[in-house]
DNA sequence: CTCGAAACGGACTAGTCCGTCCGGTTTCGA
DNA sequence: TCGAAACCGGACGGACTAGTCCGTTTCGAG
């Protein structure tokens, strides 16, 4: 891993971005044939650089999971608890509407080391919010994890559901906050 | 198919239960032997009866779709239009829940005979309950049902979010009234 | 420019799955 | 009881996928 040869890492950066399309496209079942040929690489180069099929789709999961953390991170510096937990919310519920692999994947992204802190990260917003009132307290962080994918498609109905009842911080029809 | 002969008729019914099971279990990628292994019989047999395997999952998903017309039209038999739409939509998510076929084979459906029978009675669940203000507007009847999936985990938490805003109905924390 | 090592890519293996076919068996009705 | 029709099930073919291997090409240091 010191450096590779500059044809190697040229076809590795190609590798990784078709990869990441065809997962995010087709799901879990892209084949290593079609991601290779949209790399413009023989297949035989993707199993040099990946053992195994798995081992290309934890790296590119790993990369959108990063991406997920740090919009965590952006939501705890958020200094208002319920903004910061449906900024975060949102964020990660249109990660999930854009890429298949990470919805047919979830499980798999659980041995994953950026999970960790994803997971720690996500608790932190949801009992925060849930102490300031911004979150209904019926859930678990983890069970509002699993309501993500959900809102994927609508996120201001989920988020609606969320919140506690007897709450009602959106008066108008629909329209939330015309932001900062 | 005037008269099945006794066997073949025996073996349909065990080879469409399998076909239920396993296609719940498995989802879309539930094999062709391992059903007809399940049913007891030859995996020649199903592609006797069924042409194709996807002829098959279209047999199973019609049966469910059946069921789910038939809850629609409870729904529409109930009085209170709220009381209606919540009933169909909880039955509608449990049987989503139950059944990884419909989840993932959703798209197939729309080509079944009973998809509009269907679609017809959930749209006029959807605006009976729109007009009597149990339901938020800015949703289309398609976008209700696109929830539906989503709230297989949590349908306290996707109905209070279907609710009109400023209209919370559950004074208390998130139980439901338990019905009549 | 030379040359060794690294990287390439396609042929090949092994396994799975859908769908077909045919020889043997069961059922039905006369 | 018996013959024909219907039915059964497993062997088989073809397509596809993950992963391996090795002859060939390309890079880059000296």
């Amino acid at each position: 891993m010191t450096q590779l040869r500059s044809d190697a890492q040229r076809n590795l950066d190609r590798l990784l971005g078709a990869a990441c399309e065809c997962f995010a496209e087709r799901g879990l079942h892209a084949s290593v044939d079609e991601i290779a040929r949209r790399a413009g690489v023989g297949h035989g180069t993707v199993f040099r650089r990946f053992p195994t099929k798995d081992a290309l789709l934890a790296a590119v999961l790993g990369r959108e999971l990063d991406g997920l953390v740090a919009a965590a991170e952006d939501g705890l510096a958020e200094p208002d608890a319920g903004v910061g937990f449906e900024r975060f919310f949102r964020a990660a519920a249109a990660a999930y509407g854009r890429n298949r692999a990470l919805l047919e994947g979830i499980e798999r992204c659980r041995t994953l080391p950026q999970a960790r802190a994803l997971k720690e990260a996500g608790e932190r917003l949801v009992r925060r919010a849930q102490k300031a009132g911004a979150l209904r307290r019926d859930l678990s962080a983890q069970e509002v994890f699993e309501l993500v994918p959900a809102a994927s498609r609508f996120p201001d109905v989920i988020l609606d559901g969320l919140r506690p009842p007897g709450r009602s911080p959106r008066p108008g029809p629909v329209r939330s906050g015309h932001g900062s």
